[in-house]
DNA sequence: CTCCTGGCTTGTGCTGACCGGAGCCAGACC
DNA sequence: GGTCTGGCTCCGGTCAGCACAAGCCAGGAG
């Protein structure tokens, strides 16, 4: 259409013949959709490994830590982990899978729009630069030879196989 | 601490001296933290422009379609502008701004992270590509000389002259 | 003038996310 | 035995997000 959508192709070029029912941005929400979840993730990218830790930084209450840790662990993206520190009993640590680590950019894109564009001087009180070379970091939406992808120039397209694909009506896909 | 988490610098490193109450990722989560906003969206990136195809493709309600779409163009996400159909009356669309346009890593990396880890295959229904190259697109965390930055690289230290920047304890930053 | 249509608004009610506070339980320490 | 602590669970209640359904309103078509 215009230069600032993506381009819908194959079967799903007709918006109105296919429903968002296996869409991935909603099955991802359906799981890690609720600010708690976020907010817990960013403190495991912190280093928090603790139940009372995650809790007091994240500012709910044990009752929600304990269900949402609970979920987290159940979807893959967290796991317990026993420890045992001396003249205490085992307990365990929420510590992250790749999984969770693999939501790092939704996180940290979060951070980078709420820094630019929901603090009056567009930087945010935090910043975040690489270990090694000290470069400011950023989140990016890239093809697999380099190539910045502009929303613009962004392809959909059905996978392979998949009734879309194929020019089908009336399919579901995302 | 180890290599799987990132690296909280200057008054940052005692993660109990500080609050997370500027933190941009909840700041960002007031505002487009809830399923509908990032599934409308999702649709706009997919080209919707008018109000009862977000209400019929996101598969939400009029009344919630209404109250999400305004809210999204109160904080700058979409703005209205005016069209006219033949033989109809003004109405308006719904059109991304460059700060919704900013939203899209967030999105996409959901899409990935769903894709992947969401779905029997790993691999989803969709699939994303560049239009002028035909590569794959991904959602990469880099830093500004291009190094990609894996969450073990991740440096975060508080913005110049902030508080925290200067040691002092009990400061709030995200 | 009435009818129709798109874009809402309003009303009712459910459910899930969340809070504050209290209680519980296992094991270490005494 | 009793006490303390971390990691929960349970209870009662509020509020936001959502669904379903009805109503409203402006303006073009007839």
């Amino acid at each position: 259409m215009d230069q600032h959508t993506a381009v819908l192709e194959g079967g799903l070029a007709d918006r109105s013949r296919w429903r968002d029912e296996a869409c991935p941005v909603r099955s991802a929400l359906d799981v890690v959709g609720t600010r708690s979840a976020m907010l817990l993730l960013r403190e495991a990218y912190y280093g928090t490994r603790r139940f009372q830790d995650f809790a007091a930084r994240v500012r709910i209450t044990d009752a929600v830590a304990a269900a949402r840790l609970r979920e987290l662990v159940e979807v893959g993206v967290l796991t317990t982990v026993p420890y045992r520190e001396p003249g205490t009993r085992t307990r365990h640590e929420y510590v992250l899978t790749d999984s969770g680590r693999d939501l790092l950019p939704v996180v940290l894109g979060l951070f980078a729009w709420g820094s630019r564009h929901r603090t009056p001087d567009g930087r945010g009180p935090l910043e975040l630069h690489h270990r090694d070379c000290g470069g400011a970091v950023r989140v990016e939406v890239r093809c697999e030879h380099d190539h910045p992808v502009p929303l613009g120039e962004l392809a959909v397209s059905p996978a392979r196989g998949s009734r879309l694909s194929r020019g089908a009506a009336g399919g579901a896909a995302g």
